[in-house]
DNA sequence: CGGTATCCTAAGAGATACTG
DNA sequence: CAGTATCTCTTAGGATACCG
């Protein structure tokens, strides 16, 4: 099976994980340097606490995400990428360019995909 | 604004999109020629009719698939990809090899960070 | 500060019967 | 063949109060 259709399949289940709305954003937001818990949460714009969480967890869990825990007084946690996670900043910034690239013209498809068909409301 | 977070922030409703579960599958099916709707249906395996239709729609409107209707007796329709489409299936490329070159230490990091947890049950 | 725990709504997704 | 319509169930996700 050198089919790429076949071998997708189950990356797509990784893409899942790593191309998720928030975990992109947690991506970049680390990528350059160790991210602190309320960093990530002004940063991520829009995430809310508990999604912020549920993220890094899957991140940490998935070997993305190093957490450090610095035991002081005011609680202190760290997050920074793993290597995995640096390479796969780079091909992610592919994408990046690419939708940054492109939104003009998406949005324009959008509007002209739904001119042609809302207004036929007749 | 040069900050790549703050960037990145509107950017990710076009990858929400297009980094979709079924959508990079898609994408990938319609990548190396006209595929109809059956096919895909086989393809992308694991995604029902329902989710298929609907993600179509989606990158139709977006502007990444065309959609061509040819009015014989037995319907035939075919959807391709458009430039902007092929631009990011090569994004898309590195996206899924890093995906694949790391399957396999993802699934170790889970390994591993599950039983670090799970056991722990005293 | 850095989370959990809880509650609730909306969207995602599967199954499948029906239709032009 | 290529959908649409429907029904249902599971997640994603937001808000927020509380805790070590």
């Amino acid at each position: 099976m050198t089919d790429p259709i076949a071998e997708a399949c189950p990356i797509v289940e990784v893409l899942d994980h790593v191309a998720g709305k928030w975990s992109i954003g947690i991506i970049v937001a680390a990528a350059d340097g160790p991210v602190r818990f309320t960093e990530l949460e002004r940063q991520v714009e829009g995430i809310s606490r508990r999604m912020l969480t549920l993220n890094l967890r899957k991140l940490e869990r998935d070997g993305l995400l190093i957490r450090t825990v610095y035991p002081t007084v005011p609680p202190r946690v760290e997050y920074s990428l793993t290597d995995m996670a640096r390479e796969l900043y780079t091909s992610l910034t592919g994408l990046l360019g690419w939708a940054e690239r492109h939104r003009g013209s998406i949005a324009q498809a959008r509007a002209a995909y739904d001119a042609g068909k809302t207004p036929a409301a007749v």
